[in-house]
Order: structure tokens, then sequence, then C-alpha cells
DNA sequence: GCCGAACCTGAATGTTGACTCATGTTTCAA
DNA sequence: TTGAAACATGAGTCAACATTCAGGTTCGGC
């Protein structure tokens, strides 16, 4: 209901970025001051003028690019997305199977958590201040994951599973790590955690049968 | 510094609950309502004036018993910390091992969940309402679980690993699963979801040797 | 060297809501 | 019965922003 913007020929509803590069620049300015704070005081604690002042404009110009506080964090979210996805995407490019596959992505996740710590920490608030950006974040990625392991799973190169399930294991064990080594402990050594991990996640808890390995 | 309130005697610095019967009741009225607002709105959307009308009792009766909005919101983080422990303790009470109990952990997380969303809620905005109680509610937990862990790999009931990675990936997963099918989709099928994880906790995901498996 | 579009600005507005406090009311031990 | 401790109350205070707006400034094509 309520879909009468006037104009007929803007389909996409608003959108248009700068036209000058002077416009797309302070766009960027204000972007990226706006992850900065949002990402080290929260979305509550930050106001307008923090993030005006860190990017060198003046308050009003906020609302050139923005319409509102909620929509510059809704920017932010799908833009780490959007990173986060590409980081993956190429850390696991060329794995020879899924089980390498997991065991890239866990390492390159961590490692990306740790150099984007402030837009992680605007995802995971994300719950509460834009639920609905939030659910497209994951839901985004656990389609695309989904996908990967039930091809794996045709593919004979993991067991069979619930997928669905799956995957929201191992979105909720990744975050809990890059939470845990990635921003609170950003001095672990990310290669033992995420070998540890891998090791979790492809041999799971249960006893090995036979300790025999042969190199 | 500043350590001087005064009267030598409290060392615990400020406690004592209500007095009288009367007391008692309004307190427990306030921090249900006080829940169910923060659970349901979020603690930025909940004003205290909501909390005491669906508590039934005077704006200025909040204060009589907590110092702040904050205080409240600390207290039940606090408060379902402790059900929760006790909820899973109990769940796992008399499991015969450690993959058995991580096996039952998960089905009786996943209900405890259900059956108390709000507070749940309530626990993960605490990342960034109460980020301490926050941090501490998951140290409490991780050191109870590490040092299960620990010990049933002496035992031998589970394979040797980094206790501290396994348990980050262990309530990760457990959280992620308590948000997308306890919280979200709370018509799931409890029971098909925490067995198809416990499955991959316990086997991981690697392709099991041989199919043959004798009942 | 001119014009309109694009961009910039910060004082002023208006709302919201946590917290205070002066004034009751209730309880209960003596 | 009584007085004081415990408890209850809600109008009023006050600071903190988000957002607006009326009035600039800069830029690029001509």
């Amino acid at each position: 209901m309520s879909q009468h913007s006037g104009s007929a020929s803007e389909l996409s509803e608003e959108k248009a970025g700068p036209k000058t590069e002077r416009g797309r620049r302070t766009l960027r300015r204000l972007l990226d001051a706006a992850g900065e704070e949002f990402g080290q005081r929260g979305f509550h604690e930050t106001a307008i003028s923090h993030i005006t002042q860190r990017a060198g404009v003046g308050l009003g110009t906020f609302y050139v690019y923005f319409k509102s506080k909620e929509e510059v964090f809704r920017a932010l979210v799908a833009d780490m997305g959007a990173r986060t996805r590409h980081a993956l995407s190429e850390s696991v490019k060329d794995a020879p199977n899924r089980l390498e596959a997991e065991r890239l992505g866990i390492r390159a996740y961590l490692e990306f958590v740790r150099t984007h710590k402030s837009l992680y920490r605007v995802v995971m608030e994300a719950q509460f201040v834009a639920p609905e950006a939030y659910r497209a974040y994951y839901r985004v990625f656990s389609d695309a994951y989904g996908q990967q392991l039930s091809q794996a799973a045709k593919r004979g190169e993991i067991s069979d599973g619930d997928t669905d399930v799956r995957v929201w294991v191992l979105m909720g064990a990744s975050t809990f790590l890059g939470l845990k080594f990635g921003v609170w402990e950003d001095d672990a050594d990310v290669n033992a955690v995420s070998e540890a991990a891998a090791d979790l996640m492809i041999n799971g808890l249960a006893p090995r049968a036979n300790k025999g390995d042969a190199s």
C-alpha cells in the first residue's frame, strides 16, 4: 500500500548517486566515517554530528546523501555483505574440493573480520537496528552456502545431511569465532584457530577410529 | 579510584533486596515486564514507562528498585545466564557420555530458547547494550563447557583438539540455530534440527568411510 | 564571465524519554 | 496506637539528538 512516488519512470524507487566527482568523494567520506563511528561507538551512541565531523563536512551535508541515520546504517550492512562475499569467494576460488574450501573459507573469514572490525560490528548490531537488512545479509549468504553444500554432497565430497541446518551451524561457528578471535582477541594465532575449527567442522568431535595416520 | 561509599560494612557495594513481601512482588513484576518489553521492542525502543505500565506500577516506582535502565537490563542478562545454565545441566545430567551430552544439550538449548524468546533476545542485544555482561555470560559458559570437553577428551570420549576453539564453535553453532530455528522459525521440527546439528558436530562434514551401519 | 545544477552549511526546531523529587500511602514492630 | 521505615507515585526537569531549512558556494558548459 501507498506506492505513489509520482514520477512513473523510477521503478527502483529513488536512487541516483552523486553527479560530480566532488559529490562522489563526499559520499565516500561519509560512508567511511559512518562505518568507523558505528563500529566503534555503536548505532545509538553515534550522533550524526560525530559522523560529519569525522568526515570533515557540515552537519547538513549528511542529509544531502542520506534520508536518515538508519539509511546509512543499512547501506553499510549491504556493503559489508558484498565485500565479505567477494573476499570469501576469492579465497575459495581454487579449492580442489569442498572440505578444503571450508578450511580456506574459515581462515579467510577470520582474516577478513580482523581487517574489517568496524563493519563487522555494524553487521551484528544490524540484528537490532535494521532487522530486515540483517536477515537479508544472512539469507544471501545461506542461499549460496547451501547450494555449495548440496552440490558437494551430491558429488560425495561431504556426507549427506540437512543442508539448512548445516549452513546455520557453520555460519554460527564462523561468526562466533570471528567475534572471539577476530574482534576480542585479535592477537590469537589465526592460523591455529582456523585449523582447529576446520578440523572440528570436518571431522567432528567423535574419537578417531584408528589413530594410525600415514603422513 | 573513588571508592568511598561511606559505610564501612558494605563490602559488596550496594545490594539489599526488598524487605517486605509487597516489595518482592513488585520487583518481580518489574523484572518480568522489563524482560518482555526489552525482548519484544529492544532496549532503545523500550521506555521505562512501558515497563512500569506493563508491570502496573507508577513510573517512579521503577527507580525504587533500579538505579538506571541499564541496570535492569544487566540483571536480566545475568538471570537468563543462570536459567540457561540450569536448564542445560539438568538436561545433560544423566548422559552416558559426552557425545550423547552434546546431542541432548543441543535439543534442550533449542527448546529453552523457544520458551524464553524474550530473554534470548535480551542476551543477544547485551552485546551492544551491556558488553561486560555479555562477555561475562559467555565466559561462565565457556569455562564450564571447556572443562567438560577437556575431561571428555582425556577420557577418550571425544578426539583431541583445541578446547577453546571448539567451545566457541559449538556455542556459535547453538546460538545461530537458536536464532534461526528457535526465534525466527519457531515452527521448525526441533527434533530434526537438533539431530542434524548434533550429527554434524559429532561426525563432521567428511564423507563416512564405510556406509555399512550395524544398527 | 554567466547561469543553473549540484553541492554545502549550521543555527533553529521539535521531540523524546531518562531521571528527580516532594509528597503521599502502607506496613509492622513495639 | 503510633511512628518510622519501606514502598509508591507522576508531574516536572533537562539534556540530547535527528531532522529541517533558508541561504550560501562551487562547478561545468556555453
